[in-house]
DNA sequence: CCTTCCCGTGAAATCGCTTTCTCGCAACGA
DNA sequence: TCGTTGCGAGAAAGCGATTTCACGGGAAGG
């Protein structure tokens, strides 16, 4: 009943394998402290008889740490929060870390229970809450240290590894500007998303900068659907440039566009945000602004693991995406053409 | 040192404060048992003003279960996976579970030793390992139990949620011969791909059934870049339409096509399979044979959970992907007319 | 040759909870 | 009135590891 293989052998097992101590069993098992070599010798042949690997659970419970950290995203669907999950996913493993995923199904309103909930099960959290308001963030944020911040802006307190998304905007009204494009459309993201403000900020900043342009603000989101929705009033404001949100949106704004029988980028040019896997696919291959989320996510399992060692996490990250030129963008069609 | 509000409280500290013994508080909590009502309530208002919560990996390591699952896959890039990790996620959180995930990163080597170490955090198992080989599985399957797989057709011993590859390829056969397409492609996935082969199982019988209908089989992939290395050998095929062996491939060959100059469906049509989100977005829109991977996911949740309660899982699933007919296939050309 | 120090090992405490097991008390029947 | 019965609550025994603490023996030093 006890030395049975039915039931996965246990540390006192190997011990009385190995004629030893659990303690010792212990020792070797965690190579500490010095033990005898022969005693090594005949512990790790018992472990090994008896397949032995010790309880994750009960090494939780003595060492106060499980070795998992929890990542909290909105939408797994969406590639960009995939993204990020998929690299911190990988990065903590190679560090000897599990991932818990936490998926809040959009719903805003039950983020900061969920995080909280997840919080308790592991050792630290990552949180991709570019929806949640600032003071609520702020309110949260003690109680789930360690934790990092993904998809939004720096926040006082909290290692953050993000986007530059006002710059990113900025750097494709360049672009456009640069093509000769002087009436544009901006596909609006949610009004709470964080980014999407960044985004205003950069389009106000820029217009300020340079008389002569003028960007319009549509509401839309963050979906397909949405673009797609949005491809009538893309026609009717007479622009020659629409930037979306995201890539999302820009694919169903370029789907609307080519049933519609508008060229892309004869008469209307498109960009997209992120640059996911599927933006050099689309027909034409989309122009975007390119957020390495992959990246991100990595390096936001570094500011983690240094919190998690007690080390001072490294400085904020901001990249800043760059303009990935594709055929979704061309010079502005003639004035008045439309 | 002890009651200070700094370390979580514990359930020592509820119990003084409630001037009642652990076990009372640990009834309460789970409510089991009869306590007398005044207990309860003082119980109750003791935990609540320290903001008591029992320690997960306390309860876990006296429960013998931990709450939670493990998804194993390939690849959390591939929307197929996430699809299903999606719905996994999902219906176990709302069972009180939550998931962990693995990525082997498309390294079948590693996928055994993965699985086992996943599992043993864990209380079960999902397994999408569409690569690995029957022998394999077979072997590796008892150390992981309870679990269930899925990406892969019924396995002997082990509950399975997955679509019937075999149909869904003969259905867009059908539709394709039904458009006059004489002479198909099939961009093969991976040799060692349990689906891909009974794709090919499909097609040798379609082709048995009907003479006069050729599919020439192209050694292709899983990804963008190998359905757009096969436009050439498409084009070159002679074929009127091609099957792909899911739509990231055929997302490839429609960007191949389309800057070759071939127009979709016109001269050649397209079909993928899966009928990821994307699929409705491209340009054409895919015709492709849907899988509906977040019911799989669903439904992998609830035969583990059937085999965590003890309970007789049920029946595997077997889905039968229907095709979307979209734009990315029509009539074919007229013989010769290449 | 004897004392002291050091090192390797085992015994026991601990992590925070659940769950017997045990005990005391009130209610019931004779 | 006294012996049972039943029920609610606490004491204590785990769950399966890690780690402190104490101990015994061999090496080094006087």
């Amino acid at each position: 009943m006890r030395s049975r293989t039915s039931a996965r052998a246990q540390i006192t097992d190997v011990a009385a394998r190995a004629r030893v101590s659990p303690a010792t069993v212990s020792r070797v098992m965690n190579g500490h402290a010095s033990v005898a070599a022969d005693l090594v010798e005949r512990v790790l042949s018992a472990a090994d008889e008896l397949g032995y690997r010790a309880s994750p659970v009960a090494r939780s419970l003595v060492l106060g740490r499980t070795q998992t950290i929890a990542v909290m995203v909105p939408d797994m669907a969406n590639p960009s929060f995939q993204e990020v999950l998929r690299g911190i996913t990988r990065a903590a493993a190679a560090d000897g870390y599990r991932v818990l995923v936490a998926d809040s199904q959009e719903d805003v309103t039950q983020e900061p229970g969920l995080a909280r909930e997840a919080r308790r099960h592991c050792d630290a959290l990552v949180l991709c809450a570019p929806r949640m308001s600032d003071a609520e963030l702020a309110a949260l944020v003690p109680a789930l240290a360690p934790v990092v911040l993904t998809h939004r802006g720096p926040t006082p307190g909290v290692p953050t590894s993000s986007a530059d998304y006002r710059g990113g905007i900025a750097a494709l009204l360049d672009h456009l500007a640069g093509l000769g494009h002087r009436r544009l459309v901006y596909l609006a993201g949610p009004p709470s998303s964080a980014s999407h403000r960044r985004r205003l900020e950069g389009i106000a900043a820029h217009v300020a900068d340079h008389p002569g342009l003028s960007v319009d603000v549509l509401p839309c989101g963050v979906g397909f659907e949405e673009g797609y929705a949005a491809g009538e009033a893309v026609r009717r404001s007479g622009a020659t440039a629409a930037l979306a949100f995201n890539d999302l949106v820009a694919m169903g704004l370029l789907s609307a566009l080519h049933e519609a029988g508008v060229a892309v980028p004869e008469e209307v040019s498109v960009t997209g945000f992120d640059d996911i896997p599927f933006a050099r696919w689309t027909t034409p291959p989309l122009t975007t602004a390119a957020v390495p989320h992959g990246d991100l996510g990595q390096e936001a399992w570094r500011r983690l693991r240094a919190l998690l060692d007690g080390e001072e996490p490294p400085p904020d990250v901001l990249v800043h995406p760059e303009v990935q030129v594709r055929a979704s963008t061309g010079p502005a069609r003639a004035e008045g053409a439309a």
